[in-house]
DNA sequence: AACTAGAGCAACCGCCAGAGG
DNA sequence: ACCTCTGGCGGTTGCTCTAGT
């Protein structure tokens, strides 16, 4: 019945490769070709489980594969990529000639994530800090049940890490986290804005005089719009679709009110700001262009209605942002894309 | 010089779909 | 039809190296 099993898996060797054991696959593949991986190790003499040895040539022996550092045209792509089909690593591997899965997989979690994130986007949604934020404004904000600060003027107060969780990166983004609501304070806006202001306007500034060409600091992204704030907090939310889920429930039964006389903090600025990598191109998310942060209710009166993301449902912002996928890596997808 | 923390990366783990027996 | 394996994939671990103290 079935298959025998590929290999005794308590007796094979594990660990690192030797050049010596990589010499054996090697040779096996000029003579063999690429086949069955059960019999490579039989037949290359080598004391590995078959599975092992596909790693070993796919991640690191296959002539085709470059062993040097990732260009910063790479970096951008497997950015939009990811943006664009999430962690789907072969897909995006496949988009770059020489790297592999593997590859691009750690490049993400050592540099990208990190870079990201200190350029105040969540590496996971690709939405600025500030939105994330602002959404949740509204999910424990004064209209929902649980918020527990009813009664509170609505127009400057949203909830926010302490100023100190920002500087000395103690906030945490989890919200499954026990602490996660414990660590927010209610916070005048008016202070979140001066605090902030400083370091989105050396973004802004410097960005615009910069001319590097990799993607290094905030500053390689640009912001047309000036009143904007940036969070930087030292993690990012673990899984988006945990917020989602907190957030849902709330949302999904009646469109949020606005409090007529108390203009509210909005979620996404409808005059998209517009977001660049230093090399000219665009950074968008989902189905506008890069949001960083808050606009007024004044700016909101001189220009067209928010589209709040809190109204649109969870499904139809998915299905906005993928017909956008789908029209910017039309070759990613054959069709029978689910969700 | 010794120690520590963090970064980088190779390798492993566990799951899944499809295929073989 | 059922069971088990293979190949592929994404997530995670753990080792090595390096920079900082």
């Amino acid at each position: 019945m079935g298959r025998p099993p590929c290999c005794d898996k308590s007796n094979v060797k594990r660990g690192l490769w030797t050049p010596q054991e990589d010499a054996k696959i090697l040779a096996y593949v000029a003579k063999y070709g690429i086949g069955n991986w059960t019999l490579v190790p039989k037949k290359a003499g080598l004391n590995r489980c078959g599975k092992s040895c596909r790693l070993r040539w796919t991640n690191y022996l296959r002539p085709d594969l470059k062993h040097d550092s990732f260009t910063p045209q790479e970096e951008e792509l497997i950015i939009n990529l990811h943006q664009a089909i999430g962690s789907r690593w072969s897909l995006i591997a496949k988009r770059l000639p020489g790297r592999t899965d593997n590859d691009v997989k750690n490049y993400w979690n050592t540099k990208l994530r990190k870079k990201l994130s200190k350029m105040g986007i969540d590496p996971v949604t690709h939405k600025p800090y500030s939105q994330i934020f602002s959404d949740l404004n509204h999910t424990f904000g004064p209209e929902s049940p649980t918020s527990g600060i009813t009664g509170l003027p609505y127009t400057n107060m949203i909830l926010s890490p302490t100023i100190e969780q920002v500087q000395d990166n103690s906030f945490s983004m989890n919200p499954s986290s026990l602490d996660f609501l414990g660590q927010f304070q209610v916070t005048d806006q008016d202070t979140l804005q001066t605090y902030f202001s400083n370091e989105v306007t050396s973004s802004c500034s410097s960005s615009s005089s910069s001319h590097v060409t990799e993607l290094t600091s905030p500053q390689s992204y640009s912001c047309q719009q000036s009143q904007t704030q940036i969070f930087t907090p030292s993690s990012s939310l673990n899984n988006w679709s945990e917020l989602f889920l907190v957030h849902e429930p709330f949302q999904s039964t009646e469109p949020r009110q606005e409090h007529k006389n108390h203009p509210t903090v909005l979620l996404q600025s409808e005059a998209a700001q517009q977001c660049k990598f230093a090399n000219g191109n665009e950074y968008k998310h989902g189905s506008q262009a890069c949001d960083f942060g808050y606009t007024t209710g004044e700016q909101r009166n001189n220009g067209t209605e928010a589209s709040s993301s809190s109204v649109n449902s969870f499904v139809d912002t998915i299905l906005d942002q993928d017909r956008e996928i789908r029209a910017a890596f039309p070759d990613l997808f054959d069709g029978s894309f689910d969700y």
